[in-house]
DNA sequence: CCAAAAGTGTTTATACTACACCCATGA
DNA sequence: TCATGGGTGTAGTATAAACACTTTTGG
């Protein structure tokens, strides 16, 4: 077979937006850029696409690279193609967020990209569109996440139900009640309740859950409601 | 400045997923391809991406070559990257879906590329992977449209109720009480009453609506419910 | 006057919200 | 013993679901 005659090819990278939670506040995992152009400037971890591999092959590669974590969350966001959006030359962009819990990841693995959290809040202007890509992301994470329980995937395997509702509070930016909080998300059944207690936030000592495995993949994609008044945040 | 180096350059496609409602049933627009490989085979419409223009532009420039239409409701859906997915030569190709009202379709226009509507429910097999860009976009319908007003983008100007009711039923594959969902879409103040009604459908008649642009905008956005149960049909 | 679709209300059940006190513990 | 965060219940309100009859009119 030939191919395509007179078409123009172009390169195609992606961009992976990579967030983390501490258990107080949602970070940012970036790189300094190790070339030209916008050398050393802060920048998302990213790639080109090669020819043996899809874009999810893609973004997961370079999120190894950066993490050392495989079998992450992770979801493709959305193409950005402005024409001068790398100045060295026409590129599309392929954004792709992900959800680790930061205390998974390995700090040897990323010194050689000069990696580094940063609070989302409290973020360098990073290079080319990459500021949009985080933007769109945190948008769509509080989009996802008032439907879907994905955030669970940026806790650790046993975890308290404030640490959770922390979580909520920093993605949506606002405080709910504790107790009705609590009441929904017990009635999905998607945590269990564990022996031990976490004593590090309180005297008291809070209960761990897990997440219940069986549930979770049967409610991944069902509408929950953990957060109230969800289109106000969006 | 120079370009970067060594790295591998590919075509980058689009392709529409072209929706319409004949005021009965959910279609598709598909052409029959005028190249090889798979000439004369049913395809969705598509076509490469030009130095000159972003995705948005391509998806919507191929929009109008073939429906004649601009302004239309469209959203990116999601890259298609496979390997040997075009077995040309490697191509990644970005699908959009649209939604149209079919009766503004100028066929005319279309007749250079042998387009035709096809049901939902009776499209032939498509080449490539335009099957499973289908499949996506459909399930992308109904995950949008049991949230966001989006449907209404399938109808002309001035519909009635029982045809905005028919819509989702065809959409869902299900029927809906039509108390509570006349009640329903009422209470969001998003349609406005007109003077006329639609004979067409019964003795009686239906009456007219149509969108309140202002209360649209503000509600495009916001979590609506008109499809009971919505999670059980995504 | 009859067939066929349009239009309309009420009751019940469920889900959500608001709200405040006691508990357990380490210092 | 006290300061701190963890854990729990209830009553009121709002929203959604289930349900059936009357209206209109062309033939």
């Amino acid at each position: 077979m030939t191919q395509y005659k007179g078409q123009h090819h172009i390169l195609v990278a992606i961009d992976c937006i990579i967030f983390g939670f501490d258990g107080k506040d949602i970070n940012l995992l970036l790189i300094k850029r190790a070339f030209e152009p916008e050398k050393n400037k802060w920048s998302l971890m990213g790639g080109f696409l090669q020819p043996n591999e899809t874009l999810d092959e893609a973004a997961n590669r370079v999120l190894k690279q950066l993490t050392g974590l495989e079998g992450v969350y992770m979801e493709q966001l959305q193409v950005f193609s402005e024409i001068g959006r790398d100045p060295m030359e026409r590129t599309v962009s392929v954004a792709y967020f992900a959800l680790i819990d930061l205390h998974q990841y390995e700090k040897q693995i990323s010194e050689e990209y000069h990696a580094e959290w940063f609070l989302l809040s409290k973020k360098p202007r990073l290079i080319f569109d990459h500021d949009d890509m985080v933007r769109l992301a945190q948008k769509q994470l509080r989009y996802k996440a008032a439907l879907h329980p994905i955030l669970f995937q940026l806790l650790p395997e046993k975890f308290t139900i404030p640490q959770l509702q922390n979580l909520y509070e920093c993605v949506y930016d606002t405080l709910f009640d504790n107790r009705n909080f609590t009441r929904k998300v017990m009635s999905t059944g998607l945590i269990v309740k564990l022996n031990g207690k976490d004593k590090s936030g309180s005297r008291k000592g809070a209960y761990y859950y897990r997440l219940d495995k069986r549930t979770y993949k049967v409610k991944e994609d069902a509408f929950l409601n953990f957060v109230p008044k969800a289109d106000k945040f969006i």
